[in-house]
This record gives structure tokens, C-alpha cells and sequence, in this order.
DNA sequence: GTGAGTGGTTTTGTATACAAGAGCGGCGCA
DNA sequence: TGCGCCGCTCTTGTATACAAAACCACTCAC
């Protein structure tokens, strides 16, 4: 773990999905060196990585400022997570181990419970549910699919859409999961590709109508 | 133009390009940076972005070296660029206007031109199916997914293919361009998305059976 | 009053110096 | 002779200093 260099990244990128940097605020190296704690240059390789992941877009003179995303944005990105991950789940399919499925199994009950209580645990869920696809992602053993899926701005997106669940769209999840994980145990990548579109897909209708 | 960075970036994956540093080689900052002529911190950025370009891969430890490609590779990086450019090409078809299509109809010619004579123009058939595909990609209006297909290292790849195709091999390309654009005349996404999956996993074929 | 030119100021880009950690080889011991 | 430990060197990570370019505001001319 590169201290500084993560350490400047997760705390920029905090402050940007937190809303403290709102969409067009620039962003000036040295006084987010200040803010972090760490020197310019740690800084400036964060800045690099959240410019590739659309964090931020660069001015024609070179300077830097918070992205604002619009709905279609959010589209965008729904329909790319859908391909990507979607590819992901018929490449796992077709390479999980027994291991890997018990695990994600496992993931999933713990899901579960997090919305089994009287009051839904929204952080546990988020946990759960990241796991899970993170699970999928690594199990599909395609670094390329890795690093776009790291890449696409998802975790906003995620926290927002789940924040606007209510109870039967949270049920909703655990049982696609659940027929990922047949899908899975039936080694059959079309049934896991279809499953995992229809999905995301869903995610993204959740999103649009709650909002 | 970023002068020294970018240079570093292109010296390098030259480097590695022409086989000069075959996989396996580790890639030394300081090394680096007395061949390109530059100091240490542009040729970082330079190796962390290809890095993320999945050209190199770090060690354990920290270490760069040139990544290893394999067949299962190349097919992954067929299916991914088929999937996100039939998709740039859906979104393409519902916002190029017209002068943009007039622009690809100049390409093609181009193209169709580099491939008429006697002796085909590789050099310059590879331009003009760049710059084509390119064309399309800020045609669909999305910079995540313009990120992602520069990030997906296809050069390569394209020109291993285009040194195998047989002559009408390159004219089928030229055929497939011609198609896509009427499909973007007539502003249809779905013959759009078509066509271009069926570009790119010929050239996939074209690929396998000549390696 | 408006526009362009020009200076200062701010901000990024590059180079270098320093610190910390990893790998490697030699040495000693069993 | 083989294995393990220790110290050295080499490499990367971080900080800082310097150069160049961009933005801003002010002024001056028309």
C-alpha cells in the first residue's frame, strides 16, 4: 500500500462524492497537498487517476475541476456496467470454482441478512452487494474487465440508487443473486450473462423512477 | 502537447511495441528516463499510464516489467473492443450529424483508396481505419467510453491483423466502413450496433486463422 | 466606452535531492 | 555442501526547487 499516493486519492475522492468539492470547483495541486497532508507530487498522481475515472475533467488550459454528471451520464453508466459485467458473469460462469461459488454463496446470506431486520442495514448491504460483484469481477479472471470496471464511476451511483431502495427492490437483489449463483453452479454463461444485465438493468430503472 | 511526458509515453510504448523489450523486461524509471532524454518524474506518469494500458504489470514488490500477451488475451481484447465499439456505433447512429458522416464517407475513400493500387498502402490503410473508428467514438458523445477504448490496447492488435489480411480481407473492411455508414445515414443504432460487431469479430477471425 | 495589449500572479510541468524498502549476493554456520 | 542470515546496492516513493505557461486585471489607446 503506497501510503501517500492512496491516501491522496481516497481523500480526494471523498471530498468530491461528498459533495465538499462540487461539480465544476477546481481542483489546485498544492492546496489539496495542504488539505491531505502529503506533497505535490503524491498529489498530483491521484489527480491523474481520478482525471481517467472522470472525477474531474481538465480545462483547455490545463487545469483541473470537479466533473458534473447529468442524467444521461448516469445512463452511460448503467448501460456500460450492464455490458462489462454482464461479460464478466458469462467469463465466471464458465471459470468459478466450487470454492468461489460457496464463497459468493456466502456473501450473499450475509446480504440477506443485512435486510432481514426490522430497519435494513444499508451500509451492510452496499458491503455485501460489492463484495459480491467484486467476487464475479476477480472470478472472471480478465484483468482488462478489472481495471474498466475500477475505472467506472460506480460507488456514487451505488450508494445513491440503494439509498432510494425500499424493501422489495433490496429483496429484489438477493434473488438475482441467487440465480447468478445457479447460473453459476450450472456452469451456463448465457444464463449468468442474462441475469446479470437484466440486473443492472433493473438497478437502473430503480434509480430513474425513485428519483 | 504535454511535450516531455507524452514523449516518454510514446518512446516507450515503441519500446515495447517493436519488441525491443520483450515481456518479461523490467521497465527501470531511471533507465527509461536517459533514453527518452527526460528525468524520472514525466517517465513515471508515462509508466503508470501504461501501466493502467495493461502494457506492463507491477511485481510484488513494485517493479515494472513488459506484460505477456496470449491468445486467450487477444480474444478477450476482440470481445471487449466488439462490445463498447458496437456500442459507441449504437450511439453514434442518433447523434452524428450530417457533416460528421461526410466526414466518414472521406475516410473510407481514403481508405478505399490506400488499398486500389497495385501494391496496397498498409501504412496508410491503418490510418484511415483509425481515424474512422475514431471518428466514431467522438461521434457517440461519451467519454467514458472514449477513455476506455484508448485505454484498450488495440494498436497492436490491429496491426498484427492488418500485416495478415489478404487483400480481401482489407476490402471486406472497406465494404463493412461502407455499411456503417449507411446505417448512420439512415440513423439506425441497432444496424449500427450490428454491423460493427460483425467488423470486429471478423477481424478476430481473420486474425486467428492467419496467426 | 470598449477593446486589445501587457504586466504581475497563480498554477502546472519538470528536474533533482533525499528516504525507505526490496532484492541479491556473500558470508557463516550446521 | 547446503541453508539461512545479514549487509549492501539498486529501485521506487516522496519532497522540494525551479521553469514555463496560463489566467487575470489593469491600463492605455482609439
Amino acid at each position: 500500500m503506497t501510503t501517500a499516493s492512496d491516501k491522496a486519492y481516497a481523500e480526494i475522492r471523498g471530498l468530491i462524492l461528498s459533495g465538499d468539492a462540487s461539480p465544476g470547483t477546481p481542483l489546485r495541486e498544492e492546496a489539496l497537498a495542504d488539505i491531505v497532508g502529503v506533497s505535490r507530487t503524491p498529489v498530483r498522481e491521484a489527480l491523474k487517476r481520478l482525471e481517467s475515472e472522470l472525477y474531474a475533467v481538465r480545462t483547455p488550459g490545463g487545469r483541473l475541476v470537479v466533473a458534473a454528471w447529468d442524467g444521461d451520464d448516469v445512463a452511460e453508466i448503467f448501460a456500460l456496467r450492464a455490458m462489462l459485467e454482464s461479460h464478466a458473469a458469462a467469463r465466471a460462469a464458465r471459470r468459478l470454482s466450487p470454492a468461489a461459488i460457496a464463497e459468493l454463496r456466502a456473501c450473499n446470506a450475509d446480504l440477506q441478512a443485512a435486510i432481514a431486520g426490522h430497519e435494513p442495514d444499508i451500509a451492510r448491504f452496499l458491503a455485501a452487494n460489492r463484495a459480491f460483484h467484486d467476487l464475479i469481477i476477480s472470478g472472471s479472471a480478465s484483468g482488462r474487465l478489472a481495471t474498466m470496471l475500477a475505472g467506472l464511476v460506480e460507488q456514487p451511483i451505488v450508494r445513491r440508487t440503494a439509498t432510494r431502495y425500499d424493501r422489495s427492490d433490496l429483496q429484489r437483489s438477493a434473488t438475482e443473486h441467487d440465480q447468478l449463483i445457479q447460473a453459476f453452479t450450472a456452469r451456463d454463461s448465457d444464463w449468468a450473462r442474462a441475469v446479470m444485465a437484466a440486473h443492472i438493468h433493473r438497478a437502473l430503472h430503480a434509480f430513474r423512477t425513485a428519483s
